[in-house]
DNA sequence: TGTCGAATTGAAGAATTCTTCAATTCGACA
DNA sequence: TGTCGAATTGAAGAATTCTTCAATTCGACA
């Protein structure tokens, strides 16, 4: 019993949609990180850093190696950035699109 | 107090998170389709498509207009192609590395 | 106006995901 | 071996999202 495609896509999507999820997956296009310096940079505990980063490990889109006592993750290999770059486009445009809302919100009750 | 960045992207992913919301969009890319359409191509209640694509218009992602009885939706001219085209590699990426991983289990057991 | 079909909405319970805490694993090092 | 720090895990309650039902809105048309 395959998965049907577009539930395979949902859950791809549903998997990034987490703010300390996204921070992660930023952070390690810049190339390998261990935990605690994603600890320094994101605001988060460790427990719910360390869930968050089991749900990406989960879907296989970062791999955890470990060093010494530290653990190292990175992306694993997957082309992270043109997906991002294209939702920030997208994203950019809804935006727009809601300040123009506001703004027509503002001139009706003025 | 604006929204981080991180999390109206979070918010986006999440929104795009759901099987009956992909297939949704991905419909819409042939073009404008009236629910009844929708209806007939995706298996689901009228009143949990309609909920869906509420998620999907309060995004800003589809526009919703009335044509006589019948309402249509449409892409808000946002590039969603691209957006699922990266998405779609990405996930083949995952979902090969996923098989491998599935052959070398059996292997183990062979 | 009255009625019909298309679509949406509100409400409520079910299911899923998040967050936090305490406990555990694992390697480094004395 | 014993202990420490780094990171993970399991469990439990809180929060969010999903699904379904019944009720409602809205235009078309008699």
């Amino acid at each position: 019993m395959p998965v049907p495609l577009y539930q395979a896509k949902a859950e791809f999507f549903r998997m990034l949609g987490h703010p300390v999820r996204i921070r992660v997956l930023e952070l390690l296009q810049d190339g390998p990180k261990a935990v605690r310096e994603l600890l320094a940079e994101i605001e988060v505990e460790p427990s719910n850093l360390s869930a968050q980063l089991a749900v990406l490990r989960r879907s296989g889109i970062v791999t955890a190696t470990r060093d010494g006592s530290t653990v190292v993750y990175a992306l694993a290999g997957a082309d992270v950035a043109d997906l991002l770059k294209a939702a920030r486009k997208i994203l950019t445009e809804l935006l727009v699109g809601q300040n123009e809302l506001l703004a027509q919100l503002r001139e009706d009750s003025a």
